[in-house]
Parts: C-alpha cells; sequence; structure tokens
DNA sequence: CTTCGGTTGATAT
DNA sequence: TCAACCGAAG
C-alpha cells in the first residue's frame, strides 16, 4: 500500500536520474518490486506451478545493467510477514483465488487474453520463486540478504550504517522508514526518480522545512499506512496541516477529540504501535550476524515488542538471511541447481566482501528466450560490451527503414498521403 | 481542495 | 505488488 499521495506531494525534490549517475557507488535493491513486474512474464506458469525462467531472466538483466553502469547491487529479499499486515494479506489471497479461478474460467471459454489477465493478478510470489533467483544470484557473486520481516526495512538498515549508499525501489514506505537516499521507478535502461531526505526543505507543495524525521514518520502514519489505516478524511495534506500546528500526533488527536471528532479508544494504541514498528523493526545486522532493531530501542521505553514478530536466535536469523532456509517455516530449502554450488557459494551474502566476477551487461543477443539464466555468459573483466549504442543502432536503421519506405510509397502514390 | 475507490499498467510477444 | 490516473462525493 505504501503511504498514498506521498510521492506527488513530494514531486518538487524527485529528480530524474540515471543509474550511471551511481557509478562507483553500492544498491540495496527491493527485489520484491523487482519480482512483481518479473512474474508478469510468465504468470501462467507459476500460477500453475511450474517453473518459468523468464522472472529471473528479468532481475539479472537488471543486475548486469546496473554493474554494466559501475553499481554494485544487493538484492533484500521480503522474510516472513507481521502480524499487523495479516488482515491485509488475507483480503490478497482471496484477491488472488478468485483471480485464478476467472483465469481458469476464461480459459474454458477460450479468451487466452482475459485469462492472461487474471493469471497475472493471481500470482503469489513464494518463497520458493524467490529462492530459485536466490541461486542464480550466488553462482553470479551477487549479494543479497533475506530480511527476517519487511525487506523496506532491512534496506533502510543497509543504507543508514553505509553497507551501501542508496536504495532502489518503488515505495514510498522507504522514506518513512527514514531512508536517507532513494533511486525510484528505475526502468531496464537505468533510468529513474531520484530523492534525497536532505532535500526535504526545500519542497514545494507542503512546507516541510521545520519537520524533523519523526515529525515525517507521524505525518505520514496519521494519511494511513500499511500498520493503522487512517481515521475517515484524513489524507496526507490534512495530517501535515495537524502535525505542522502541532508538532506531535499526540497533541493532534487532542485537538480533533475537541472540535468533537470521533476517534476509536484503541487509536492512539495503534499509532504508537505504528510509530515503533517503523522506526524500531526487526531486521539482520550482516557484521553483528544477528537480529537486531532498525534503530536501538530506548532502555526507558516499557512497551512490550511482540507485534514486531519473534526474536529469532543467531542462527535461525543467520540461515534466513543467507537464503538456506524459508523464513516463513523454517524448512531448509532444496538445491534445485544442477551444479550444486549452494554450499560452496553459500557466503556470498551481503556481510561478506566477495570478489566480483564482472558480468557484461549484455543485451538481448547474449539472452535469448531459450537461454536459461544458468548460461549467463561471464566476461573477461574488461570486455564490456556496448548495449546502448547498438541498441540506438538497430532503432536508428529500423527508423531510417521505414520512413524511406513511407517516403518512397507517397511519391509512387499521393493516395497515401491521406493515411498519414 | 481533499479524500476515496475503482481501474489500469508494468512484461513480452 | 506498487503507483498513476480518473471520476465521484464531501
Ligand atoms: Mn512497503
Amino acid at each position: 500500500m505504501g503511504i498514498q499521495g506521498l510521492l506527488p506531494t513530494l514531486k518538487s525534490i524527485m529528480h530524474p536520474r540515471h543509474a550511471q549517475e551511481y557509478a562507483g557507488k553500492r544498491a540495496a535493491i527491493d527485489t520484491y518490486s523487482w519480482l512483481h513486474k518479473a512474474v508478469l512474464s510468465c504468470s501462467r506458469d507459476l500460477c500453475h506451478g511450474r517453473h518459468n525462467d523468464k522472472y529471473i531472466d528479468y532481475c539479472m538483466r537488471r543486475v548486469q545493467m546496473l554493474r554494466y553502469y559501475g553499481v554494485q547491487p544487493v538484492l533484500v529479499f521480503d522474510g516472513g510477514s507481521l502480524p499487523m499486515k495479516s488482515d491485509q494479506e488475507i483480503k490478497r489471497a482471496r484477491s488472488r483465488k478468485e483471480n485464478l479461478e476467472r483465469a481458469l474460467e476464461y480459459e474454458r471459454l477460450g479468451n487466452h487474453s482475459a485469462a492472461y489477465e487474471c493469471y497475472q493478478r493471481a500470482v503469489d510470489i513464494t518463497p520458493a520463486i524467490a529462492f530459485r533467483l536466490i541461486q542464480v544470484l550466488r553462482q553470479e557473486n551477487v549479494q543479497y540478504v533475506v530480511a527476517p520481516y519487511e525487506a523496506d526495512a532491512q534496506l533502510v538498515f543497509l543504507a543508514l550504517n553505509r553497507h551501501v549508499d542508496f536504495v532502489i525501489t518503488e515505495d514510498s514506505d522507504l522514506i518513512v522508514y527514514g531512508c536517507p537516499q532513494i533511486f525510484f521507478k528505475m526502468d531496464k535502461h537505468g533510468q529513474g526518480v531520484g530523492f534525497q531526505i536532505s532535500d526535504i526543505t526545500a519542497n514545494k507543495d507542503i512546507d516541510l522545512s521545520d519537520f524533523t524525521k519523526q515529525m515525517i514518520l507521524e505525518m505520514c502514519i496519521m494519511s494511513g499506512c500499511d500498520y493503522l489505516p487512517s481515521l475517515p478524511g484524513i489524507g496526507v495534506k490534512r495530517s501535515h496541516g495537524l502535525i505542522k500546528r502541532f508538532r506531535t500526533y499526540q497533541k493532534a488527536l487532542k485537538h480533533l477529540e475537541a472540535k468533537g471528532v470521533l476517534i476509536d479508544p484503541q487509536y492512539e494504541q495503534g499509532f504508537h504501535r505504528a510509530i515503533l514498528t517503523f522506526r524500531h523493526h526487526r531486521v539482520y545486522d550482516p557484521v553483528k550476524k544477528e537480529m537486531v532493531h532498525l534503530t536501538g530501542v530506548p532502555s526507558e521505553l516499557d512497551t512490550n515488542l511482540d507485534f514486531l514478530g519473534p526474536h529469532l536466535p543467531q542462527t535461525t536469523a543467520t540461515a534466513i538471511a543467507r537464503g538456506e532456509v524459508d523464513p516463513t517455516t523454517f524448512e531448509s530449502f532444496q538445491d534445485f541447481s544442477s551444479s550444486g554450488r549452494l554450499v560452496a557459494d553459500s557466503n556470498a551474502t551481503v556481510q561478506n566482501g566477495v570478489s566480483n566476477k564482472k558480468v557484461g551487461f549484455s543485451a538481448k543477443k547474449n539472452l535469448p528466450a531459450i537461454n536459461s539464466s544458468r548460461t549467463h555468459q561471464h566476461h573477461r573483466s574488461g570486455s564490456r560490451p556496448c548495449f546502448q549504442l547498438s541498441d540506438l543502432k538497430a532503432a536508428l536503421v529500423s527508423f531510417l527503414i521505414s520512413w524511406g519506405l513511407v517516403c518512397i510509397l507517397l511519391a509512387c502514390n499521393p493516395q497515401v498521403e491521406s493515411l498519414v
């Protein structure tokens, strides 16, 4: 869900950026934001429990693109789900089931395009699907880490602790978690939109110049987030106005009550829990090799933190982070790879600096549809296939040919003129 | 003006 | 899955 309406109000400080501009930097990737798009090309197979490499190729093309531009990617995966989001998860599971039934029905009727649209809304990205990608990441020496819970918090932990320089995502929640630098909506060419928290004082639409991190957090929660629905009629604009005027959510709520707004007695506690869930989410520390909080819990805080999900012992947390066990069941993944390099490469998680084999940013010619991800070519470190130029040439040639044809047709047959 | 709910697109051919 | 977009309603 993210924070509805947050990104449009921050438009003035969102700047077009290219992956090139992040050369020499390390990026943490919100991998599920890739996977949700990647599975669109093979939804039918995945819905029927069949494996299909297309979603892996999608992700690996992006990894190679980033490496080509000198960006070192660290892929971060979602782990277990939080009790606070279980309502939403149940709704989504039901919606997926409905879409699967509709897909099967359309297919019976022979309407394949309608069926495919339903399949796309029916795919569930399971830990097994993620694990297939992880196996390829190991083979290609790409760093990765599986978060104990939400990837969002893990991404921000890596950024705050300088394991990475910025985060690549589609999700406005990263701002709420306090991520200092974000690259939104990066496409396959490396084009996207950059965000820096340090620019926040210059924002136009809503004035955030005197807002602390805490005030931004409270503004976002008040406008409605994954962990707490908003009071009816309160969105980003009104929550901004309230926090700007009263500085804290407690005072803002008192004001609303004084004005006669009815507020569920549970709402304030829910608000406090939402704050703690953002600030102290459980994450994996790749240096300490154990589960920690996103930011330290103050010693004076006496709230029970069970709603963050259980704290896991070090060995479990590490096995999850390395993608050795399913983060939802704690059961071992089976090794599907033919080369059986799982154990040998299992240290290729983010905590270990690994020797980076250079994988050229090879364009389509190296990734035909029939090509399995496991056959990705390794290039000599100096070899950098020129993706942009060859693509540009091809586009230019086809452009000239088509317009050449149009001109010839126009010259020979004046009737065509009316069609153009 | 602001919020809310529903729809669509993303991939790739 | 997310966000963008659009139109309805307060
Ligand atoms: Mn999120």
